[in-house]
DNA sequence: GTGTTATAGTTTAAACATAAAGGAATTATA
DNA sequence: TATAATTCCTTTATGTTTAAACTATAACAC
């Protein structure tokens, strides 16, 4: 409850700010190891993410974008190189002609396949320092943080700054 | 403590994952909230962190990159447009000539002194929809796995994959 | 001293991200 | 059916990141 501080909500750490920041350094390191482990599959990590959001029936681009949280102006490049590597394909939605289907090819799905289950087990060992307790503890904290943040701001921040 | 699971270490949903894809998202909102508010004030992200790191005696641009978690080779493009800004020079160290310190200049840390209790702020009002007590648990938690990922990988992965 | 190795920083090319603008197709409205 | 507004995607320019190669300096071995 923290009745008298200094200086409130100014500059030296808190809680908040050193959550904050281990956060973003704990995302650093697991896209690290993460981008080393799909540099032997010649595999960016957007393009992983793309081949994971991909279906042999084919998704629209832009619901690829909106679940990646970017612009469809990222994907159109990304999207090229899958495709001159040959794991998915685009097609015109019969439906909609503005929209472009991406299809997951068999050798995308193959070599997801062969990548994903490998990927979730690194994940998860990256985890074991953390009890599974504590995973679940983590979990939902950040399930109510991510919540709180797609409200944008609730702004009554005339008081600060 | 789940006896009897179907694919103990595959493909399917696990806290781990949960709180991994979690993680990812925060901070991609987070980047997204930081980068809208630096635009106004002429600055990218890690202009800002730059700018963060940099002191009037200077710093080696090394140390920096460390903290960063990133490359040398990232910091000199950013250093440039940073400097041509006003905010930070380079200078070479006396001690060893190999070196060069990146020092806040005055403009410099007067733009910090605008923003940076500002940036906080937010920081902080991004996180209202924990509680103190849960801000903190968070942070451990965090703290915990941030040190775990230290120590590269203890490696008895033989078994999956 | 000479040669080796390590460190600090830059440069380059390829990949990705952001913002802004544009084209094509769709939908809404009159 | 014509017009306007919207949606989907691409293009372009600028900035950032990665990996690899390179320069310059330093430290070490002999």
């Amino acid at each position: 409850m923290s009745v008298i501080t200094d200086r409130p909500t100014s500059d030296q750490a808190s809680p908040e700010l050193e959550a904050y920041a281990l956060l973003r350094q704990i995302n650093s390191m697991m896209e690290m190891y993460n981008r080393y482990d799909l540099r032997s599959e010649d595999l960016t990590i957007p393009q992983f993410m793309i081949l994971n959001y991909a279906t042999a029936e084919g998704v629209p681009l832009s619901e690829i974008s909106m679940r990646m949280l970017c612009d469809n102006s990222n994907l159109t490049g990304i999207v090229d190189r899958l495709i001159s590597k040959g794991f998915v394909e685009r097609r015109p939605d019969p439906q909609d002609r503005r929209v472009s289907l991406i299809c997951l090819t068999g050798a995308g799905a193959d070599k997801l396949r062969r990548i994903k289950p490998r990927h979730h087990a690194h994940v998860r060992r990256r985890m074991r320092s953390l009890s599974q307790d504590q995973v679940s503890e983590l979990r939902n904290l950040l399930q109510q943080l991510f919540q709180g943040l797609q409200i944008p701001a609730v702004d009554d921040e005339s008081r600060e700054a």
